[in-house]
DNA sequence: GAATGTGAAAAGCTTCACAGCC
DNA sequence: GGCTGTGAAGCTTTTCACATTC
């Protein structure tokens, strides 16, 4: 495999294409032009190609791309061929429901451990998935081999939790507390704080309340 | 108010910092620094400067930016001085977490209808919230005057319940299903995929493990 | 004819570095 | 002395347009 050295923003279109193609194959589509995969995708064709170009050459000129192998070769690059070991910290709602959450499973990852602070939610097992006192963290992460992390607790406590993670080893997390997060080089860390996204839908209508919309584009994504 | 034509990429900033003063403003500060509020933001000094900068002239030379002064300024920028009414179309795991989290009434967004196709989920009550069919979709969103709408069903549906909202005079929407939408020019779509998020970490974890990491920093979000 | 792959141009965004002000 | 506000520089990302291949 070459390095090719992909941009963030490439990184980020990649899964898209990958669940695109899923749903192409799915249909039974043999080839596909990146005017189509693109539409599907929400993207340019330009960008498409763009894109693939970075990973190699796998279109044909006049014809398009073959569905089956160019689904297998972006999921391989992006380590979706193999399981991945999830834990969550944080059983509060919306722990609960990333717990239980089919699309992760389907994608490969797979929880194994979920952890909060309080005694009460411990053991309990009502999504097939153990729950741990935090306390051992380090000790089940370990013994667990797990691979990512999700932090799902209150913004109090979230910056603490990433960092006893850190400590046990994980060195990807996903972050749905509601503040920025500190992690050390070399840890990838991605937020999602769903506040926020509405607080920017908020901007985007208040704006159009107030009859500027002609001053701006409202955009579709992109933070 | 001026119309500075702001760019995504600080709007999408600005509820952060809005965050970040509030935090500030709780803890008894009355001034900041531009050095100090854009590291508990996670951004640099001089990007955190130039976004404000585009709102006005806030900040003291020699001092920093009035606290409170500020925080009421871009809140009242973004409409977060007002609140919004929400709906939520899809009533399962994350569709019920999402009702009953707490994040999104104490920045102002009022989950005041979910929607379910399920006749069985429909008129409990569990987080204080009424939950309708799917049917009365429209008839609901326009008496209950809803300003933004949640999509949390199964990707199957998702287009088709973005287009009935989009009917039902929505134009301000929040996706998580996975897949991408498409929605007329005019209606603002944000989109969060829970999967996506986990395989650009399976990504740079791959990476990690085939030993590039010299050739790819591990970037810190940013799409 | 049809659709890819890609340099080059354009647009968008971030960082620099320093003048200006307290 | 300290910190903001901002043009200019630098970097990233997207779009364009067309040569190339089937």
């Amino acid at each position: 495999v070459k390095v090719p050295q992909l941009s963030k923003a490439t990184v980020s279109r990649l899964p898209v294409y990958v669940d695109c193609l899923a749903r192409l194959a799915k249909e039974g589509a043999i080839v596909v032009s990146s005017q189509e995969l693109a539409r599907s995708a929400g993207v340019s064709a330009a960008q498409l190609r763009k894109d693939l170009s970075y990973l190699g050459d796998f279109g044909t000129r006049g014809v398009g791309y073959e569905v089956q192998s160019l689904l297998w070769y972006i999921a391989g690059y992006l380590g979706l061929t193999r399981q991945w070991s999830v834990a969550i910290v944080g059983y509060g709602q919306l722990g609960a429901a990333l717990a239980r959450y089919q699309g992760f499973l389907e994608k490969g990852f797979q929880v194994v451990a979920v952890f909060d602070a309080d005694p009460q939610k411990v053991g309990t097992n009502p999504g097939g998935v153990e729950a741990y006192p935090v306390q051992n963290l380090r000790e089940v992460i370990q013994e667990k081999k797990v691979d990512m992390a999700i932090i799902a607790t209150p913004a109090e406590v979230a910056q603490e939790v990433a960092n006893q993670l850190v400590a046990a080893g994980v060195k990807s997390i996903l972050n749905f507390a509601p503040l920025p997060l500190a992690v050390p080089k070399g840890v990838v860390l991605r937020s999602v704080d769903l506040a926020t996204e509405m607080q920017i839908l908020s901007f985007y209508e208040t704006l159009r309340g107030e009859h500027q919309m002609s001053s701006v584009e409202t955009p579709n994504q992109s933070d």
